[in-house]
DNA sequence: ACAGCAGTCAACACCCTGTCGAGTTCCATA
DNA sequence: TATGGAACTCGACAGGGTGTTGACTGCTGT
């Protein structure tokens, strides 16, 4: 199942031009996938439910969305935004303060995902048996990998960053912890994070990991 | 799907006692699903699919395994406890040559899990639709956190790694870290630290997180 | 008045899962 | 040496999900 028959073609998300009344349509499916979403799992939600809960039925669903993971894109590339946007230019402005400014980013990518951690969890689960979904969260990453580490690089050119890993390796290992601590906290099984601590304990590694001067004892 | 019918008692995994041929044919359905796992996603294999390779029919497997899912968790069974062993008792040599010995920890787990990395990246995937698997990972990982929690703990009362964050927080943090790490290297999509490399990243930020003496540069 | 397109859905074909019940084989004991 | 039961096997079925087809409705511009 779910091996994806999307035809990867097509300009919005698998939509034709978009007229009155099928717009609010698409509206309540993604709606609809969103409040579903809080209540069970993304593998528990069927287009059924989808198209019911929009007032359609299933065929017209298919009108609307190739598949059921599309709109679970759909809903993914407004987050990612949204994130994008609430990053803002945080990082250009590391030398004014750049513990202050760490937190910054941090703080609001947390309280993005945060607010929206319905959707963000139901897509890490698919992530896995989804290639779409797959293909877009590695594009958005690998812009904050290459954001972060340009970060990284400009500390270090002006001397406030110690030399160290390859900036770009740096960066990933860092944004590759805060997804998935931020994960395990917002799904909440398995060993996590306290929600109101993940911030500062992201931080906290953040900081060690690009600001170092780290002494390992000698043997004893 | 997926709910998971098993019984959750039971000794081995669904099985009774165990006789003659009866586990060659379990040990064939396991060793077709480890085949088959590099060969596909866990997703595109039907449960049809490991009968026909165990040499019995559909309704067959159901004798030795409750569902497909069954099957990966045995599968992954194996492997934490390869891992355990392999982890030996590096954490109690630690005052030997702390740094040496992280790098042993964390090489032998990217050992461990490289060998099985069809298995390792079909678990992580199923993760987020099945209930065990995500059971036994959340389990397997608290054993792991609270034996780092503890190596941290004992590094700090010998005077050897500085106070900081609560050694739970830091373990947990690191353990996801490498968790998302060594998936995203072999997995191979997405932004990755490179295979030959991935150790030295993972040890640079046990390092800087446990051993840290970080100074950010203040305002300018 | 009518061509054409957005929008709609009943019905169908298909695939996969899990179960039921009727076997088979084989061995321990009466 | 029977015979009863446990281990083991599978054909056939029920149920549920997906994606597609083809016919239908109603609006809109000419």
């Amino acid at each position: 199942m779910t091996t994806a028959r999307t035809p990867a073609g097509a300009s919005p998300r698998g939509r034709r031009a978009a007229r009155s009344t099928g717009d609010d349509r698409e509206t309540a499916i993604l709606a609809t996938a969103e409040r579903l979403l809080e209540q069970r799992a993304f593998g528990d939600i069927s287009i059924d439910d989808l198209a019911r809960g929009a007032g359609i039925s299933r065929p017209t669903f298919y009108f609307y969305f190739p598949s059921k993971d599309a709109v679970l894109l759909t809903l993914l590339d407004r987050v990612t935004e949204e994130a994008d946007a609430a990053a803002g230019d945080v990082l250009d402005r590391l030398a004014e303060d750049p513990r202050a400014r760490w937190r910054e980013l941090i703080h609001r990518f947390h309280e993005t995902f945060g607010a929206h951690r319905a959707l963000v969890l139901a897509c890490a689960q698919v992530r896995g048996t989804n290639a779409e979904v797959r293909r877009l969260w590695a594009a958005v990453l690998e812009r904050w990998v290459q954001a972060i580490e340009a970060a990284i690089e400009a500390e270090r050119r002006r001397g406030a960053a110690p030399a160290g890993l390859p900036a770009r390796d740096l960066a990933i290992a860092l944004n590759s912890m805060n997804e998935r601590v931020w994960y395990a906290t917002f799904a909440g099984d398995g060993p996590a994070v306290a929600e109101r601590d993940v911030v500062d304990v992201l931080l906290d590694l953040w900081l060690a990991g690009i600001y170092r001067d780290t002494t390992v004892p000698p043997s004893t």
